[in-house]
DNA sequence: TGCCCGAGCGACACGGATAG
DNA sequence: CTATCCGTGTCGCTCGGGCA
């Protein structure tokens, strides 16, 4: 029988210091040049490799802390109990009430979705259907009732004749409170509230906004823009009425 | 004979570019 | 703004050699 040169108790020694590492580190901890050797080594252990940063960094099971949806971060570094992300996205999916779209998905897993969606679509392992434009990922099995129950909470509203999807404005009651809130704000607290909104719903958000609110997408922007600066300044507000005169009343002299 | 180790290669994620 | 393609870099598995 031949003894294994390189410990595990090394190992664990290095995650207690370090919850999080690189192969790199590992390797030169244990004192190899291998992959394989510290792969197995990790295997052993219950390892687990991120899925963003093309799986550059290493923790183990037992360090991590997973949130609902299997996703465990440490300082932006994000590990999934699924694995991969295309195991993730399928994960997340199957388990959704009324599907993803896949800017909601990206919100959810941080990194770019996109290529890993094609190839679950791709391999038959989910599906998609167009909404408004956009792709909403449902699972095989109960894509059926997704799509039903996401086209429930979706608020169709007509806005220069375009349908208008905003995920989490879903209803008529909550877009209309939506409104009298917007309604006692001046004009800088609406842009950086607005702004709040589009950061926390992702990309694409500005446009949706914009087209439910009325509020001009670069005011929205700017507001997104200003607090994620966290450079808010104080500036004037206008009264109610004054500006330049819009172009329709020019128009019509 | 059984286990450890390393080279090689396929799989996967990232990010830039581009079309619609 | 979203969808798509593609090149690049890295991971992680498989297979075979070497050692006790």
């Amino acid at each position: 029988m031949r003894l294994a040169k390189y410990s595990h108790r090394k190992l664990l020694g290095l995650f207690s210091r370090d919850v999080v590492l690189t192969l790199d580190s590992i390797k030169e901890a244990l004192g190899t040049t291998s992959k394989a050797t510290v792969f197995r080594k990790l295997k052993s252990l219950g390892h687990r490799a991120s899925y963003s940063h093309a799986g550059k960094y290493h923790t183990l099971d037992t360090l991590a802390s997973y949130n609902k949806y299997g996703i465990w971060s440490f300082n932006q570094i994000y590990f999934s109990q699924q694995g991969s992300l295309v195991d993730t996205l399928e994960a997340i999916i199957n388990k959704s009430q009324e599907g993803y779209f896949a800017s909601e998905l990206q919100t959810l897993v941080h990194v770019r979705v996109f290529n890993a969606l094609t190839q679950l679509v791709v391999s038959g392992r989910v599906l998609r259907e167009q909404i408004a434009g956009e792709y909403l990922y449902i699972s095989k099995v109960l894509g059926t009732d997704q799509l039903a129950r996401r086209k429930q909470s979706i608020m169709l509203c007509a806005c220069k004749e375009e349908k208008v999807l905003i995920p989490g404005f879903g209803s008529e009651v909550v877009t209309d409170c939506l409104q009298t809130f917007l309604s006692i704000l001046d004009e800088r607290q609406k842009r950086l509230y607005l702004g709040l909104e589009s950061m926390k719903l992702g990309h694409g958000s500005d446009l949706r906004l914009s087209q439910l609110t009325g509020i001009n997408v670069k005011t929205i922007a700017k507001g997104r823009r200003e607090l994620s600066s966290k450079n808010i300044t104080p500036g004037r507000i206008r009264k109610v009425g004054s500006g330049r005169s819009s172009i329709k009343k020019k128009l019509m002299w």
